[in-house]
DNA sequence: GCCCCTAGTGTCAAAAAGGATACCGTTATG
DNA sequence: CATAACGGTATCCTTTTTGACACTAGGGGC
């Protein structure tokens, strides 16, 4: 992604704007698993197979600059760190839901057809 | 995107397989674009400021390859080309329009915050 | 003492995406 | 004859993204 050259990220439409937010293949997938509920940072790693460390650092970093998460540190020994959704994040259940919702149906028709 | 190696692009949950069809910042643009109907290509290109022609060709043609989007060629000039959304392309309209929805929603906000 | 755990960071290099520019054929228009 | 319109291609180059890998702190277990 482009990620535009922050600050003005309003090119064009709603839709345009509101993709620069949750590019990346990743944050949409973490946004969804976060859905569900409070999650450290080695239990999304698992539920993410394919991310890798740094990537998923990244993300969440992005994540957390653009609002959607809140990412909450533990004065612990080993450090234990909790991402959750915050309202913002939240409100995009819909979108992440109709998307899943899709996968769900189109996918697996496609691998039908692909098998 | 990394667009994953072709063929195999189930790494994960249906979200994450539904990601790798719609990936890239001006692939959502283009379908929600077309879903008022059908568009010429110089129409798209005027719709979406900003996306280049050679970028606009290429996501045309993914899209197509993903059979999300229908490419009508007239023998004609000059040349006439026509995209439409494909039954599979348009059964992505809940997650466009929730995606609008969202982004009307919560990019307001967010403008009227940071001016 | 040594290794493991968590949740990272840093560096390097490869791969991919994206942008700029020039060019194509054909017909109409000036 | 030159130019413009349409819907692209081809080429080059830069920026971004991504991956691999090593390394960190500080306590607990063996």
């Amino acid at each position: 992604m482009p990620r535009v050259p922050k600050q003005q990220a309003s090119t064009g439409c709603s839709v345009e704007r509101a993709l620069n937010l949750i590019d990346g293949k990743w944050k949409i997938v973490i946004l969804y698993k976060l859905l569900r509920g409070t999650l450290r940072f080695n239990e999304l790693r698992r539920l993410i197979p394919g991310v890798t460390q740094r990537m998923l650092t990244h993300q969440l970093r992005e994540l957390e600059a653009d609002g959607l998460i809140v990412r909450m540190v533990y004065a612990q020994v080993p450090p234990r760190v909790e991402y959750s959704l915050s309202a913002r994040g939240r409100s995009l259940e819909p979108v992440l839901m109709a998307l899943k919702h899709w996968g769900d149906t189109n996918l697996s028709s496609l691998e039908a057809k692909a098998a």
